[in-house]
DNA sequence: TTCGTTAACTAAAACGATTTCGTGTTGATA
DNA sequence: TATCAACACGAAATCGTTTTAGTTAACGAA
């Protein structure tokens, strides 16, 4: 096995290492790596030369120490299953690399304390901001210290959940108005009867989508049915509790759901009740993902532009990072729903 | 604004300065907060409620650097709107915390250029080791310079899309095995004329998955047509292509498709053309994800097992950081797959 | 008184890099 | 010959932490 040269020396290649085995200082290779004009053209061909050969590569962590900056972005989602988190992703990691930032991203699965974990792990030198979409046991317990520490260390970032009382720039979705565009667009195709899967009020954006429900309704005099507003408990199960709004007695014949698997899980139950979609019951999702696309009918659905939302946060959080007056106001961005119709919905005539 | 004695002393609350607003060493405050026994009670009090007033946390470059350990895992895929890729990080994340490290994720898009960048990001001190499924480019470019490099510095393990040239630990899908059975179970249901919907040949688990196919095929002498293999181009048009295969004059009446795209785009153009499925044509696809299960009919499919992949891909990255003896031999460990048969093909007689 | 022990700290090195400020040797010029 | 600048390099500080190896002072015992 050839190959002892290198590890006469031991394993890492560090500029120490170099400037012992060349009987230079340290300050020397260093310079000299740089091509600074302090060293003579000699030994900087020298030390060249020899940092090649070991394949020299400055260690990152010391770099990060010294220069107090990482240029690295922390991204702390909630769930990595997801289309949508994945297009906001995209445009995080886009927007970020143009700027020569990179991007190192972490999963809550919506557990408060792995949401703390992260965040301790990635605190403390090693990111130089943090954009967080804040996991749901998060927001149930309501307990946002490790925010408020966080905020006095780096920027932060919140996109699409957030909360009101972390007072930070935020991106978020239109989730109100996309909740309106969709129960408008079933009453204008003819739904009297329009009913809402979403989530227990706590989860931020299923709240403001059916706040978003709720006003269509009013603005088009149409009475609310508690019946037709269920709140999907994740620790049942999911089908049965979709299974009763199907079965009322007085059945729908609109479902606006406030995400991708909520909207095909019914639409399969109504399927096969062997109900006629779009005529008999409608369908409308929020997240224009794979399912959305290749379910069948395919399903019409609110486009959320993900990749839109992950430009504007990077942005923001880059902007705050490399401004030297820390004190500019606290923005929120939020970013347009398109109602993108398919076949789960009947036309507007 | 309350807070300004948390500003006076500098945005970041650092051991020396906790050392120097208390007269004492920055050893002192080390070990008070570890509780040493070397430091009196009345000292450690104090400086441990100095710390927790101003939230002190240890600058974990800094333990980094110090420990040369970062208990952190590095991993690198290629696509992140990926079901399989999220149930594998999914096990890597369980199998890493139950053992006390965390996990960074970085994407390469598919990129050669990507995936080199992340690399060089996170070596050099970062992270203990490197779980990384290889960039098509990269594949395609053969070029895997960058992991040698790596390999000298830090542990690497593999997982689904590897190359042989390569030697390190890894973990891949019975990929060969899943191309066997679906073929299989086509055949078997009466199909004849058995298509594959494939990637080109430099992509490991296609040409694996193709391999399996031509077995079946041959082990029950079906004669190979090569009009049914086709390798799809994803810069030109996806449908276009897979209408080319539904459109020959002599229908292929059973398709296996490598990934569930493929094969829910193939049934979505098969139903354009009323075709009854599964009687006029069957479909098989790979990866049981959301598109499978809501697509109508559900699919039929090989079920990966990518938590138990990423379980073991970090097992075995995690023994090989923790072993001592670097050079105990290789392994490759592989991951069987399940057919799961749902709608989309006919039964077994 | 003197030695030894212990308690309670501090100094300094180390991790790997950069950078500021020296410093010693040339060679040229007054 | 003395002075100065240019050149090529080194020492030391710095980033934030831990740890080893001292260093004091007090107290008890011989």
């Amino acid at each position: 096995m050839w190959k002892s040269s290198e590890k006469t020396m031991g394993t890492k290649i560090t500029l120490k290492k170099i400037a012992k085995e060349l009987g230079v200082s340290t300050s020397t290779v260093s310079k000299a790596l740089s091509d600074s004009h302090e060293i003579s053209q000699d030994t900087r061909d020298k030390v060249k030369a020899f940092a090649k050969l070991y394949h020299y590569k400055p260690n990152s962590l010391a770099l990060r120490l010294r220069n107090q900056r990482s240029m690295v972005i922390g991204v702390i989602i909630p769930e990595i299953v997801h289309h949508f988190f994945s297009t906001v992703i995209s445009g995080i990691e886009h927007g970020a690399n143009t700027r020569g930032y990179n991007v190192m991203v972490c999963f809550s699965n919506d557990s408060y304390q792995k949401e703390v974990l992260n965040i301790e792990m990635l605190a403390g030198g090693s990111v130089d901001g943090f954009l967080v979409s804040i996991a749901n046991e998060t927001q149930e317990l309501a307990d946002f210290r490790h925010f408020e520490d966080l905020k006095e260390e780096v920027p932060l970032v919140l996109f699409d959940r957030v909360h009101p009382f972390i007072n930070c720039d935020k991106v978020v979705v239109d989730d109100f108005g996309g909740g309106y565009k969709a129960t408008e667009y079933l009453i204008k195709t003819g739904c009297n009867k329009v009913a809402i899967i979403t989530t227990p009020d706590h989860i931020s954006v299923g709240l403001s989508r059916k706040k978003g429900y709720l006003k269509a309704l009013e603005d088009y005099n149409i009475d609310i049915n508690p019946d037709y507003i269920i709140k999907i408990d994740e620790k049942k199960d999911i089908k049965e509790q979709i299974k009763m709004l199907i079965d009322l007695p007085v059945r729908p014949d609109g479902i606006f759901a406030v995400n991708e698997i909520y909207a095909a899980t019914a639409m399969k139950i109504a399927q096969e009740k062997g109900l006629i979609i779009p005529e008999e019951i409608s369908f409308i999702g929020f997240t224009d993902g794979y399912i959305s696309q290749f379910s069948n009918p395919s399903m019409s659905t609110l486009a959320q532009h993900g990749h839109e939302m992950g430009e504007k946060a990077i942005a923001l959080l880059i902007n705050r990072i490399e401004s030297k007056e820390q004190d500019y106001p606290f923005k929120t961005e939020i970013i347009n729903v398109d109602l993108k119709i398919r076949n789960s919905t009947k036309k507007i005539t």
